[in-house]
Parts: C-alpha cells; structure tokens; sequence
DNA sequence: TGACGGTGAGACACAATCTGTCTTAGTGTC
DNA sequence: GACACTAAGACAGATTGTGTCTCACCGTCA
C-alpha cells in the first residue's frame, strides 16, 4: 500500500485540478501540467487512466479520513465514550473538508452518488476495516459491524441534511442522541437489536 | 447601447462560468446552461460565438468600471482633489474585484494580457470618454488626455505590483505621491510638461 | 384570424480536443 | 554496460465543442 512519491503527486494533482475546474472538466492533460509528470507515466501508474485516477483518488481520501478519524479517538475506555467520540469526530471532519465541501458544491450528483449510493459499499468496507479494531474488544463482531453500518448512515446523513434537533459534532448533542442506542450495549449484552 | 435584458442574462452566465471553470474551460453549451437561453440566441445576439461572447463580457466590465468610478468622483471643486479621488476610487475598485482577482489567478496571461497589452488601447479609450468630460472643465485637451492615460499606466501598474512606498488607495498618500506632477497644474498654465 | 419577430430545440459538418497506446531517447543506478 | 524508470511526443480513434442551419412554438399586433 506504500504509495510511491510520485502516486502521491500525482494525485495531489488530480486533487487540486478537481478544485480548480470541477471534476467533470478536468483533463489527464491538466494534471500531467499540474503534477509535472509525463503523461505516459500517469498511465503506468494508474492504467485505465481518467477514472481509475479519479477512482485512486476517492479510496486514498477514504483511507485518509479514516486513518485521521481513528488516530483522534484514542483513550476511551468505555465503549461509549468511544462511540460518541468517533461519531463527533467523524462528523467535525467531515464539516471541515474542503475540498468535500468544494466538489460537494460543484458537483452535487457525483459526490452525493459516492457518499449514498455508488460509493457507500466501499465507504462501509473502509469504516468496519478501520473501526473493527477499536470495538473489537468491547463487543460482539457481528454486532459491532451492524452498529458500525449504522453509525456510517447515520452520521452522513446527519452530515448532508442536519438537523435542527441533533448536532452530531457536538458531544452532549450526540451522547444525547446515541443514548437509546448506547443503553442496550452495557446492561443486557445478551439481547442486542438495533431496530 | 441599451442592453437587452437576455444579453444581460448570457453575460452574467458568461462571467459566472468563467468564475466557476476558468476561461479556457468555459464552453458556449455551459453558457446555455448557466443562462437558460438557447444555443441559437446566444449566436444571435453575439454572432462570432464563444471569443465575441468574451470580448463584450470586457467591454462590459470595462464600462461598469468607469461608471462606477466617474459616479463615486463627484464633487470636486480643485483638479488636484478630483485627480487625486479618481486615483484613489479607480485604485479601491480594481482591489475590491473579486471577478478580476478570480481571474487573475486562474488565468494570468489572459488577465495580464488584457491589462497591459491587447486591451490597453481599449483600456485608454474608454477612460479617456469616461473621465474627458470630468476634466475638461479645468485642463487643455490635450493635456488631459496624456494625464489621462498617465494615469491609468500607473493606476495598473500599482495595482499589479503595490509598491512598499506608494498605496494609491490611501489619499494621503496618493496625494503626496501626485503631488509633484499636480504642481505643475495650477501654478504655472503656460508650460505643462508631464516628462 | 393570420402574419410576424423572437425564441428554444436540436440536427449537422467540421474542427478541436482528449484519450489511451506506442515508440523513442534521456537519465540515473547498480 | 545493462537496467529500470521517466519525459517527450507521435498517433488513431473517440469524444466533445463550434458555428450554422432548419423547424416548431408562442405571444403580439394588425
């Protein structure tokens, strides 16, 4: 998984390329400009080209986001502690993505598609890699990969449409909010449902 | 000269998409789009398509500039005082051009261009009709239109790279530094010399 | 009612651009 | 000197964009 220096300028390029033209306009052209990369070698790097770049680029800032989300909630003992920070955390970063927040404003339907619904199997894939660990030793596998789906759908929608009522970057808010959820963990471990 | 309104509309898209996509990436059918007028009209009303569509976009630009700039230099008894507002407003404007700013750091050999080269005949021209009428009243003519165009060359000058010593936005010291040049106005009419 | 100016929709040929692959030559490393 | 890696750019084919055209539509005015 040890990306090369110039995979990573290379999709530092697409990154910043999407920012400045919007994903739809952007040409492998642009970024061999941009990166400074010779176009036969983005080719080797990435074959398939255009979407398999764009494809490279959407999984490493998956794997960004989590690998962030899991190093900021450490230290929590108690499952929920850990639940309520990973959800706050998760949402606080999602709120403070700009480059999201840019490719969210120019172009709404790709980026909503990989957040709902083309790319939200891999979204869950990355957060039960990522989160299995950390719940592992506090729950039931096959719960905690329930929950984990859960906690994912919930806090991008939470994230796409908020709420007047919630305000899942806010602790209270969130501790709140999870706390019917969170009751059924602790006292009976033996009768665990989610609906 | 009075724009219709639907050439308004397709100028404004103009602008906005070369905002949102940079210039070299805007097309005439992401101009349809933006506008919602059709293909056909926009050919139309501008015939010579997407490099006509640009060049009244500038003129437009240009025009309002003026008029803004001659409407917020009213009141001025004294040459010196109305030379030295003139100075000071122009300089505030071209600053306060998130338009102009945007495309400058998008696409600076085009912005550039038009600042100091292909468009500066333009440039002169319009400046020249705009700011005549307000100083003919106190200058020879011919004299007026080199302090005219002295005037702009130092405006974009300072504008395009401030100097540590002179900030044309500040009247004080856009006063000080037009001071030696202004001294030749009033004093002596006989000789005026601007070298 | 019918003629009329202005508009949207879209077909069209041509030009420009982009894509993905390939070959070549250059550069540094072992 | 062989090797791996890269830049540069030629290339065919696909895609996209351009500018012109025709047609249907719609409101207005006679």
């Amino acid at each position: 998984m040890g990306a090369t220096e110039l995979e990573t300028r290379v999709l530092d390029a697409t990154k910043s390329c999407c920012e400045r033209f919007g994903m739809a306009k952007v040409t492998v052209d642009d970024i061999c400009d941009e990166s400074g990369v010779s176009r036969a070698t983005i080719y080797r790097l990435f074959p398939g080209g255009r979407d398999v770049l764009f494809e490279a680029l959407r999984v490493r800032e998956l794997n960004e986001f989590f690998d962030v989300l899991t190093a900021g909630a450490n230290g929590h003992d108690d499952v929920d502690d850990l639940i309520v920070s990973l959800v706050v955390v998760a949402t606080r970063e999602l709120r403070a993505d700009d480059h999201l927040a840019l490719m969210l404003a120019s172009e709404p339907g790709d980026v909503l598609s990989q957040l709902t619904v083309a790319g939200f199997p891999r979204i869950i894939r990355v957060a039960t890699d990522s989160l299995m660990p950390l719940l592992a030793p506090h729950l039931d596998p096959e719960f905690a990969e329930q929950l984990i789906e859960l906690l994912v759908r919930t806090v991008i929608s939470y994230f796409l449409a908020p709420s007047d009522h919630v305000d899942l970057g806010d602790p209270e808010s969130a501790r709140a909010f999870l706390r019917p959820g969170l009751a059924l963990l602790t006292p009976q471990p033996s009768e665990r449902t989610l609906t």
